[in-house]
DNA sequence: GAGGCAATTCAGACGGTTCTCAGAGGTGGC
DNA sequence: GCCACCTCTGAGAACCGTCTGAATTGCCTC
C-alpha cells in the first residue's frame, strides 16, 4: 500500500514501463497492480502470443516473465522479446524445482530470476536492481538506502548502524529493507506480511512480531531505538532525532 | 452526520466514485449513505454478479469489498473488478478471525483492509489514505491534518501540539482525528459514538466523556485549551486565537 | 444558597496485544 | 550424510489499552 514514489522514470519524464507475463492471472494482476502503485506503468499478458503483441506496442523497459508458460516455450517468448526490444531487462519467474543450470544459461546477460513462491519485496528489489544496473532509470539511484545512521546496501547485502556492521539473515534483511523504504510510516503487520513474506505463506502475523524482535536485538540493542511499536496498528522505523 | 466536504474529486471536477460490496444490506447502506455525506458518489451491490455489473458501468475509483460474501467467492469478485477496472483501490472488509490467513497474498501494493466490526472513522480514513496514495484524488492532499498549532499525521500516526510530540492510543487518535476533521463544529456525543466507536459497540456515551478527558490531559493541559464543552450538546475543537 | 443534572475524574478489572524463549523442522553447505 | 543455520510454531509472561462504576466537581435554575 505504500506507493514509494521511487525515482522511476525515463529521461523524458514518463514512468518506466513493465510488462508482466504469467499465465496465472491472479498473480499477474497482483504484480501489475503493485507495480502501478510503485510508480511503474505496468501491463500484463497471459500467454506468449499476447506477450509478443503487447511488447511490440508497449515497448517495456523491463519484463517479468514466467518461463513455465504452458502454451509456448518461455524461451520462445524471450527470444522474440529480445528481437523486438533489444536491451530490455528480464526478470524470470520460475518454479523452485526448475533446473538450475538452465536458468543460469538464460540469465547470462545480466538478467535475474526469482523462484516461486516469492515475496513482493523480492520481486521489486530485483527489478529495481535490474534497471539500476542497466542504467535505464534516473541516474541518481545508488544501491544503498539510508535512514538516519542506518545504511543498507542492496548489492553488497550489507547493513551498518553508525559504522558498526550488522549481520542479518535473508528474512531479516528483507524486513529491514521494507521498513527502510518506508521511514516514518507506520506499517501494519498484515502489510508487512503481504510484502515481505511469500504470497502463499499460510502462517499468521505472529512471525512479524518475532522478526521485529530479532531486528531490534541486532539494530537497536544498546542504542537509541529506531524501531517503534504502535500498539494495535503496527511498526515504524524512525531515524533518531 | 457531518458532511466534511473533503477535496474529493477527479480531475474533471466530478466527485470520486466508491462502490460498496457487502451482502449485509444494512451495513452496505449505512456505508453508502455515509460516503455520500462525505462527498463521494457512492453505490452499493449485495452480491458478486451485481457488483461486477455495476462496476463496469459505474467505473468506481475505490471499492469497499466484503471478502466474506456468501454466494460468490470474494476473490472471484476481486478478480473481475481488477480485470474491468485496472488500478482500482480496494478496501477489504473481513471478519476478525478470518483475517490474517486469507488476506495475505491478495492485497496488491495499494490495497488495505479493515476488520469487522469497524468504526466509520476507520473506514473513511483508510479510504482517504488509499486514494491519496494512489494519486487519484486532488493532488494537494498530504497525510497531515492541521488545526491551529495542532498537527495530526495519518501515515506516521504522530500528533504534535506546537512542536511537542503527543503520544496517543488508538482510540484517542481516532477521536482526535474526527474532531480535527470538524474544527469549530459542535459534535454531539451520540455523533462521536457513531463515528469513532464500532457499529456494534453496546456501551454508552460515557466513554466519549472519558476519552475527551484523556485527550484534554494530553493536548490541553498547561496550554490554552482547544477542546471545549458545550453543555447539553457536545464538544468542539477550536484553534486558539 | 440549595438542589439537581451534566460533566469530569479516579481507580480498578478485564481482555487483548506484544514480546520473548525454547524447540522442532527444514535447508543448504561441506 | 552430517552439521550449522535459518525459519517458523507454540506457550507463557508482561504490558498496555479499554471500559465500568462510583465519587467528585462544576454549572444552571429556582
Amino acid at each position: 500500500m505504500t506507493q514509494q514514489a521511487p525515482p522511476l522514470h525515463r529521461p523524458d519524464g514518463t514512468p518506466l514501463r513493465a510488462l508482466v507475463v504469467d499465465d496465472e492471472r491472479d498473480l499477474a494482476d497482483v504484480l501489475t497492480t503493485m507495480l502501478s502503485y510503485e510508480g511503474w506503468s505496468a501491463r500484463s499478458a497471459h500467454d506468449g502470443a499476447s506477450a509478443r503483441r503487447i511488447a511490440e506496442e508497449f515497448r517495456p523497459d523491463a519484463v517479468i516473465l514466467d518461463i513455465g508458460l504452458p502454451d509456448t516455450n518461455g524461451l520462445e517468448v524471450l527470444r522474440s522479446l529480445r528481437a523486438t526490444n533489444p536491451g530490455v531487462c528480464v526478470l524470470f519467474l520460475t518454479a523452485r524445482d526448475a533446473v538450475e543450470d538452465r536458468i543460469a544459461g538464460i540469465t547470462a546477460g545480466g538478467d535475474d530470476y526469482v523462484t516461486k513462491p516469492f515475496s513482493m519485496e523480492e520481486v521489486l528489489a530485483r527489478l529495481r536492481g535490474l534497471v539500476r544496473r542497466a542504467g535505464v532509470g534516473s541516474a541518481d539511484a545508488g544501491s544503498a538506502i539510508v535512514v538516519g545512521d542506518l545504511t543498507l546496501d542492496e548489492d553488497a547485502r550489507e547493513v551498518f548502524r553508525g559504522g558498526d556492521p550488522i549481520d542479518l539473515t535473508a528474512t531479516e534483511f528483507e524486513l529491514l529493507r521494507y521498513l527502510m523504504l518506508n521511514p516514518r510510516r507506520v506499517l501494519s503487520k498484515a502489510q508487512i506480511l503481504d510484502r515481505v513474506w511469500s504470497y502463499d505463506f499460510g502462517g499468521r502475523a505472529h512471525v512479524v512480531e518475532l522478526y521485529i524482535s530479532y531486528l531490534r536485538k541486532k539494530i537497536d540493542r544498546g542504542r537509541e531505538p529506531m524501531i517503534h511499536t504502535v500498539r494495535g496498528v503496527g511498526y515504524v522505523l524512525k531515524p533518531v532525532a
